[in-house]
DNA sequence: GCATAAATGATAGTAATACTATTATATTTG
DNA sequence: CAAATATAATAGTATTACTATCATTTATGC
């Protein structure tokens, strides 16, 4: 199973946060009522002064986890991509054939979660909304090379290779994988979003998901 | 040229703006510069403070125009789909093959903004570069479905729907227009900022396009 | 069980943001 | 030229996004 060990905790860039949240109690009850605190009141309204009030902590407290809301957002991202890779390499280990392979891939990217599943204080299914509603603005900044340098995104460019490489094995000769992947991955979450917002510019419904979509454009154009 | 008409005037709805900014030329330089003041440090960091000492103006002038930074956005966002649809209408007007046109049309749609041509004082070059970087940022808020009853968003989804009646013309039977329009529309910019930022998640560089990728991919979906 | 270190919390303070309100001064128009 | 309108100046407010310092609680190692 390749580099997927790597990952079995979910690792997110070490760069990204002051100290692991993951290894203490008001680390992890940081990173549980942010979620639930960003989908109720959105990424701008979100503040830690809020926050502490929620949790009954200290602002002082949450800064030695996290510098700012930015890195905040960057980690939860982060850990959702790398959560995301892990179903992605789980569910397809052991198909042998690359389009059942891609089949399942597709799936799983542009799926909308619908259950919690693995860990305790982080709840998927909210986390899945703050995704689709904040993470474009985890990178559409002015900051976005040098983060870029300090290693911020690689979950996200992880999980598109990994993609872009299954797209590649079921048509080695097709020009754009990686364009293909990234496409499919961005674009199922701004279906979603349209799907919940703007119905019109979207023919995502409840029967017609944005995985109908991309299943449907992605065989057509590598066949 | 049937709804045309209502946009030789690039027209921006109405509730965006306190006072139309192009009836004065306290306004008009409150568009050039904030574009240019945009692009120059991103919307984040962007203020009407630091906005009025480029134009020497003041803050309570501003404010006479937009109500905040946010509509701001929404006023440049609006204008651009505004923009690009009065090209999209022009280019494509007159001819008689539909796959003729749609190739144009997805040309116009994805093409990087190269050269600044009616408007003296909106600078559609660097507007393209704002568009983006943030105009996601327009509807990625918890206001959103408030906005869009307000009729924020209509240039924005006129545009895509535009595009899937060409779409649709071509193939009939295509079942996704809509999502594929849209996809296309946000699909670009993506690309375009992957380009830019992240190289390793796209296949697009000097020699591909934004444009090569969804060309390529629309016609194989439809044929 | 206790000393020490580490984590957390309380409090205060700062510069900047995103405005609102009031009043004064230009500029346009009828 | 008067009245209306637009713009500018100034001041003020609540909030944000932090930093700094010090106090207290909790964990750990011997």
């Amino acid at each position: 199973m390749e580099n997927l060990l790597s990952n079995l905790k979910i690792t997110v860039p070490e760069k990204i946060y002051v100290k692991d949240p993951e290894t203490s109690d008001l680390g992890r009850r940081i990173l549980e009522h942010s979620i639930q605190l960003i989908d109720e009141i959105g990424l701008e309204a979100f503040t830690f002064k809020k926050l502490v009030q929620k949790i009954g902590s200290n602002e002082s407290s949450i800064y030695r986890y996290f510098e700012s809301k930015h890195n905040l957002l960057l980690y939860l991202t982060s850990w959702y991509w790398a959560w995301l890779e892990y179903q992605l390499v789980l569910e397809t280990y052991g198909m042998s054939r690359s389009e059942d392979k891609l089949k399942k891939a597709i799936e799983i990217v542009t799926r909308r979660v619908q259950k919690d599943v693995s860990y305790t204080f982080i709840d998927e299914v909210i986390l899945y909304r703050i995704i689709v509603n904040e993470s474009s603005k985890s990178f559409l900044t002015k900051e976005v090379d040098q983060e870029n340098k300090e290693g911020y995104f690689v979950a996200y460019k992880r999980i598109i290779t990994r993609l872009k490489d299954m797209i590649s094995a079921v048509d080695p000769n097709y020009p754009h994988p990686t364009s293909l992947a990234s496409t499919i991955m961005e674009g199922a979450l701004h279906q979603q979003f349209l799907r919940d917002h703007f119905n019109s510019i979207t023919d995502c419904d409840k029967e017609i998901t944005p995985n109908t979509f991309f299943d449907n454009l992605v065989f057509k154009v590598l066949s």
